[in-house]
RNA sequence: GGCGGUGUAGCCAAGUGGUAAGGCAGAGGUCUGCAAAACCUUAAUCGUCGGUUCGAAUCCGAUCCCCGCCUCCA
């Protein structure tokens, strides 16, 4: 397998620490408000590579974490006149319905920044002790240029960065850092009533990047395989993550970084983001639209590239599950049905290409377009399949668990794709009956009218030359 | 300004030296009582200019457009 690695800028060849195993960590969202369609991306992104390494029969520790206080978390505190740890909880619940909806597996481990103080404080004291940190005024900043390799993963220039960061620090904090380009580990309580734990500096809480360094190493030890997110984490919070954690254990933190694209909308194709105010949460999405096609239309676009989040778009991915829909009732149909049975060494053939052909786009960095492809020139091979008189029940069946497996990857069930059975199929088979018998009688009044009648109920029916089939649409 | 990404048919998109995969939409056809579904057929010289080469979307140089990061941000 090949995946790209940020930190080389080039695909290299997969190789986890311990053989079968794959240890990932990836930034979650800071809990202060549901999420939008461009943090659901970088979660199906990596829900999907997760999935695809449990699909080549990796044992995958998967741990994601919860930025469960910070500015923005004590703002909307304040604004909504609640406490961090209400609105924590209340967004964690719809971080998980929303994330389930859209079919993600939860994490392995779902840690909390609030919930590692201690091993926070004492992370903090460690860097302390060894010189890359320091104390001032009850804040504790990280000494970056202690840290030689300092910028290698977004490949920023210090100078530059300390000419632009000097622009951004405000005189307050400026005078208690060494230079404008430190950043916090810690940050003292500013008012009374701000939530704050207590530490060797006073009352405070942890900075951003800090809960990540701790939490990872906590939990997949000090050299981990993958660390993703998306690519605005890369500078700073990633890099920051690697100095603090390179620093304080002196091996290397991470050893394939994985980013995700952004999310864009409109005809400008502007990155989705909560600033610029063009976000459409999950939440309100998932009122109008099947999560399904949501799931499928993030998932089939390659983790690292741009997806633009349209009308048309989404169009288009429905359009591709309603072939696989379709495909998959035809030949359930069939395989219920009671046609004589016969061979195609041909199809089991064309499966097993398929199958190759699926590794080898996804083992190539996740190459999720090319493995799409691979299915849909299957897919007229098993159409004319189902049509035939007798029904090739062995092959037929190993197309329905392999695509199953293939499409499950990509977050999507069989189960949910099909129409499942509701408490008005009898009575619609006997319409269904009803109507054959008209047809039979070339009674084409009563039988569209069935039709039509049923069509309003959404339900479709499929004439077939072996009877007719119907689906919920 | 620095760093990174991107530019292939109306849309999505594969393709890193050998003469443009695939999907959607569109068009035509087959099947069907009609319809639906399915099946078959069908379109681009690859942002621009120049170079290397027998040969380039693919390599080199220049240039243009777009997007992102440069301490809020998946």
């Amino acid at each position: 397998m090949k995946v790209f690695n940020t930190l080389t800028r080039q695909k290299e060849e997969f190789k986890p620490l311990v053989p079968g195993e794959v240890s990932m960590y990836v930034c979650g969202p800071t809990v202060y408000n549901y999420i939008h369609i461009g943090n659901a991306r970088s979660v199906i992104a990596f829900d999907t590579i997760r999935r695809y390494f449990e699909y080549r029969g990796y044992k995958v520790k998967y741990v994601s974490n919860f930025t469960d206080v910070d500015d923005k978390m004590i703002n909307e505190a304040r604004n909504e006149g609640t406490s961090v740890p209400e609105l924590a909880d209340r967004y964690i619940k719809a971080f998980l319905a929303d994330t389930a909806a859209l079919n993600v597996e939860p994490a392995t481990l779902h840690p909390r920044a609030t919930q590692e103080i201690p091993a926070i404080i004492d992370f903090v004291q460690t860097l302390i002790a060894k010189g890359y940190a320091y104390e001032a005024d009850g804040d504790v900043y990280y000494r970056a240029k202690k840290f030689p390799d300092y910028g290698k993963l977004s490949d920023q220039n210090i100078a530059e960065l300390e000419e632009g960061a000097s622009e951004h620090v405000n005189d307050e904090e400026q005078a208690r850092k060494e230079d404008p380009i430190d950043f916090a580990l810690w940050k003292a309580q500013k008012t009374a009533d701000e939530i704050a734990w207590d530490s060797p500096w006073g009352k405070g809480r942890p900075g951003w990047h800090i809960e990540c360094s701790v939490m990872s190493t906590k939990y997949l030890g000090d050299t981990f395989d993958i660390h993703g997110g998306g690519q605005d984490l890369e500078f700073p919070h990633h890099e920051n993550e690697i100095a603090q954690s390179e620093a304080k254990t002196g091996k290397k933190f991470v050893n394939y970084w994985l980013h995700n694209g952004f999310v864009t909308v409109g005809k400008d194709e502007e990155k989705m983001s909560k600033s610029l105010h063009n976000f459409v949460t999950v939440h309100d999405i998932l009122q109008e639209i099947d999560p399904q096609i949501l799931r499928f239309f993030m998932a089939s676009v390659q983790y690292r590239r741009q997806i633009n989040y349209s009308e048309e778009n989404l169009d288009q991915a429905k359009t591709i599950l309603d072939r696989f829909k379709n495909t998959v009732e035809s030949v359930q149909y069939r395989l219920a049905g009671k046609a004589a049975e016969t061979t195609a060494p041909e199809l089991a053939k064309a499966i097993e290409k398929t199958e190759n052909a699926f590794v080898a786009a996804m083992d190539d960095d996740f190459n999720v377009q090319n493995a799409l492809t691979a299915i849909y020139d299957l897919l007229p091979l098993v159409n004319k399949q189902a049509s035939q008189e007798k029904v090739a029940k062995t092959e037929l069946t190993s197309f329905l668990q392999h695509l199953a497996g293939w499409l499950g990857v990509f977050g999507v069930d069989l189960d949910n794709l099909t129409s499942s059975a509701a408490a008005d199929d009898a009575e619609i088979d006997a319409l269904v009956k009803k109507r054959d018998q008209a047809r039979k009688e070339k009674n084409w009044a009563v039988s569209d009218q069935i039709r039509d009648e049923l069509a309003k109920r959404g339900i479709k029916l499929l004439d077939t030359p072996q009877g007719t089939r119907w689906t919920r649409e």
